[in-house]
DNA sequence: TTTTGAGTTGTTCGA
DNA sequence: GTCGAACAACTCAAA
């Protein structure tokens, strides 16, 4: 007698390298494929629709994969709890596999499950999948965790890493299970008017293979600073989502690493398997200090004072500060769902420490707006960013027109998420200043229509020294 | 226990 | 234009 399992796909939607799909498949070969849309956090105020419809995508690819195997992908909309149970009963399941995740909703939320399924005697396997090394893996010689990146970065990189989980083989459908057509995602409530990237399994596997098997990754260490270039993977909604498995991008570098000759290129390996580290460092810190996610990691800069203007607040959102290069950033981010790395480390420091609004504001508009948009990563980015988090010794204040005079030198990033200013000058693009270039290059922004400069950088960035400051007190 | 070395991504100044 | 030093001085991790 063959009893069926569920398998409770979340933020892996994928069939390879996908840890519970292989233990569920050891289980039992009848392998039912489910997912919840949970109301709680369609829901939520900080949902983004483009990452509601990267999502569905993926799941609609996910579905097409499962059926291209025989097998049906359930789904269901409501309580991750209740339904999950009333399937399993139905189907007569003795047993949900699914995937561990480390934010504190998601914690509290797979507990509950764990409980109403024990209550109708169903057993719950949690698998680890989401990381090269869980949480409680990486640990100093005295068994704490890490709160410093490179330490971390050391022992973590000096771990075995696993080898990618195969597709299994021979999974058996579960007869009289009809497919159900996905929701729309206005059948969710979501309207998306972003340009979002392609999702799925086979449009992951195209990036990795762009950038893992061709050049790019051996110039990252350079080309990563310049949001003008291609020079990032691309990979993070994909990462998100679940849509690729780490295992198989951390080998996808081994592969790269047996081809590398020069230095440089051994370089730009190393930095761009660090982003993966960061990646896990981040999903640490959250998991050991939940506290990170409604408050500062250090929690005496939980008393800065800040400004929180709401009519400054606006203009940073809309790209209308007057600063080219947070409003480029800005209008990439509201436009594509995406925004280059080094922008968002600029538009950050610009929102806390220019313009004295509370990180937690822009995080949660992130949050809002980001296809790849995850806790962990976008909290400890912001954090970083505002100085309250787990590295805050050097103060680093990024001069907005330092950073486009040196990473957009000719103003094409600018350029191209400000249509307005493209017929412009790049001197007009980068100078500002209170000398009379400035003036000059303030001139002719404005007969554009391009606001002036919403503060003086100067003046706020010695306000935000003198709080912070006070704080350290 | 104490000490030591070092810390993602900066900025500005002056040689 | 490029480079190195000063900035200011705290906290973590390991020896």
């Amino acid at each position: 007698m063959v009893f069926p399992v569920l398998l409770w796909h979340r933020r892996d939607l994928r069939l390879q390298d996908n840890a519970a799909l292989s233990e569920a498949a050891q289980h039992s070969l009848q392998v039912v494929p489910v997912f919840v849309f949970d109301r709680q956090i369609l829901e939520r105020l900080d949902t983004a629709p483009a990452r509601v419809a990267f999502m569905l995508q993926a799941l609609q690819r996910l579905q097409e994969g499962y059926r291209q195997l025989g097998l049906t992908l359930v789904w269901r909309l409501g309580d991750p709890g209740v339904e999950l149970q009333q399937l399993a009963t139905e189907l007569g399941a003795q047993a949900v596999f699914w995937n561990e995740d480390v934010e504190p909703f998601a914690r509290q939320r797979d507990r509950r499950v764990q409980e109403s399924l024990a209550a109708a005697g169903i057993r719950s396997f949690v698998c680890q999948d989401l990381m090269l090394h869980p949480a409680g893996e990486v640990l100093t010689q005295t068994g704490e965790p890490y709160s410093v990146f490179t330490p971390f970065w050391r022992r973590w990189s000096s771990l075995p890493k696993r080898d990618p989980y195969p597709v299994p083989k021979g999974l058996q459908p579960l007869p009289n299970l009809e497919e159900q057509p996905l929701p729309s995602l206005a059948d969710l409530g979501f309207v998306c008017t972003q340009e979002i990237p392609a999702a799925g399994e086979a449009a992951a596997q195209q990036l990795l293979e762009d950038f893992c098997g061709g050049l790019r990754i051996l110039d990252y260490e350079r080309s990563r600073n310049f949001p003008a270039e291609e020079g990032t993977s691309r990979l993070s909604p994909h990462l998100r989502w679940g849509t690729l498995g780490i295992r198989q991008v951390w080998q996808a570098t081994v592969e790269v690493e047996a081809e590398v000759r020069s230095e440089e290129a051994q370089a730009s390996l190393q930095t761009w398997r660090q982003e993966l580290c960061w990646r896990e460092f981040y999903k640490h810190v959250l998991a050991h200090w939940p506290h990170v996610e409604t408050g500062a990691y250090r929690r005496a800069f939980d008393a800065l004072a800040w400004d929180n203007r709401q009519d400054w607040f606006q203009a940073w959102c809309a790209g209308e500060t007057g600063y080219p290069m947070v409003d480029a950033a800005m209008r990439q981010l509201n436009q594509t769902g995406w925004m280059h790395n080094r922008c968002r480390m600029i538009v950050a420091s610009f929102l806390t420490k220019d313009l004295l609004i509370d990180w937690r504001w822009g995080e949660r508009y992130f949050m809002q707006k980001l296809v790849d948009g995850d806790l962990a990563a976008n909290n400890g980015g912001w954090q970083w960013s505002a100085g309250v988090g787990t590295d805050p010794k050097p103060l680093r204040i990024f001069n907005p027109a330092t950073q486009a005079a040196r990473y957009d030198p000719e103003g094409e990033y600018i350029r191209r998420y400000l249509p307005e200013l493209a017929g412009l000058d790049t001197s007009a693009l980068l100078w500002v200043g209170d000398d009379a270039k400035g003036a000059w290059a303030l001139q002719e922004r404005r007969a554009c229509g391009y606001p002036a400069p919403i503060v003086d950088h100067k003046v706020q960035q010695q306000e935000f020294k003198r709080r912070y400051q006070a704080v350290q007190r």
